[in-house]
DNA sequence: ACTATAGTAATACAATCGTCTTAGTGTCAA
DNA sequence: TTGACACTAAGACGATTGTATTACTATAGT
């Protein structure tokens, strides 16, 4: 369809994004192993059998999947570290994204949370790639909270985490948007009463 | 392979038990769409043909698997309610079925949330009956909470379970045992903080 | 002894799965 | 003009999916 593409490289890149990003929705709106090649191929609008050409296996393609998200993740971080002094308001960005992302968190889950569940039970090679994204959060948490001077910063970053997915599950559980709202306005407050 | 099976009624009740039990596990230890109809009748030790005649679709399975639950469910909150006298105290119960099975969770997530993570996605009538089993949980809590005395008992009972759900999928991810102990015994200081 | 019935065993079925191959297109450097 | 190369298009591949049918065995009531 497309008439010129760029002429000295990679117009096959633009491709191998769209597969991606087909295969990132996807996953989150239906489930790993639920979303077929057929799927994605439809979704990314190449036909299938051109699909070995980019990767050579489903569980490439969510290697791949996972290290755009994880390329994403670490540019947010980076951003708020440069963007924002305060540790402390640094975690409210965190809980920030959650209330940004209500309607889908309601819908699917948490895209991690999600994926882990499903991955998580008898993919171990897949489940530590999951993992990976887990500790991007965990250790840049355990960074703020260092810096806001509490002891077990690493317990407590756990345990910040271990919340949101607590909300998320459950919000997606039920379609309570209200019960989210309420839980994050807690976790602000957790957040205010660190530092003891 | 049983010799002389009961006589008069339904020797076959118990291959339709052995199916569900063995989808149960299955379902739980590998996911609900990772799960075959091969695998099942292999676990059950029944050939896959002789399915049919005891369940006409991998979704009547699942619906049977999630009644035998919800029965077991109702069954341990109803020895609750006539054992012990203290709502407090069976809230205490509560956290006590996780810490009794503290090593499925981790390797497995928990048996509810996982399950509601991979079907309410795009199977909602599937979904609906995974609800099921969590409105068991929420009534049964908000009851416990509202005889403690606490205003906002149906919110707490939410606060509560979602504290549950967050601390599994952290468990599951993290292979953390510590991790869990911890939150745990943080959830009963949180029971005993309760009725302000 | 006969028949209805409950349950077993084996297999057929179309569809779809993830994977892989092959033929062909268009573009660019030499 | 040619050949190399990046990419596309179509479909074959065997395996496995969930579903369904059929023939068989054993038993029990009459």
């Amino acid at each position: 369809m497309a008439k010129h593409s760029r002429s000295t490289l990679g117009q096959g890149e633009a491709v191998r994004q769209s597969i991606v990003e087909a295969a990132n929705r996807l996953f989150y709106h239906g489930g790993y192993n639920a979303t077929s090649f057929t799927d994605i191929a439809e979704a990314a609008g190449i036909p299938r059998g051109n699909f070995y050409y980019y990767y050579k296996s489903k569980d490439d393609i969510l290697a791949a999947v996972i290290d755009t998200r994880i390329v994403k993740i670490r540019t947010m971080l980076a951003e708020w570290d440069t963007g924002e002094p305060d540790p402390r308001q640094r975690l409210k960005y965190f809980a920030q994204i959650i209330r940004r992302s209500e309607k889908e968190i309601i819908r699917y889950g948490c895209p991690m949370g999600s994926l882990n569940s499903e991955l998580g039970k008898a993919q171990p090679a897949l489940k530590a790639q999951v993992k990976k994204m887990f500790d991007l959060f965990i250790d840049w948490l355990t960074r703020q909270i260092t810096m806001i001077g509490c002891a077990q910063a690493p317990h407590l970053a756990l345990e910040m985490m271990g919340r949101t997915q607590g909300m998320a599950v459950m919000a997606h559980i039920y379609g309570d948007r209200h019960y989210l709202r309420a839980q994050l306005a807690e976790l602000d407050v957790w957040i205010e009463s660190l530092s003891n």
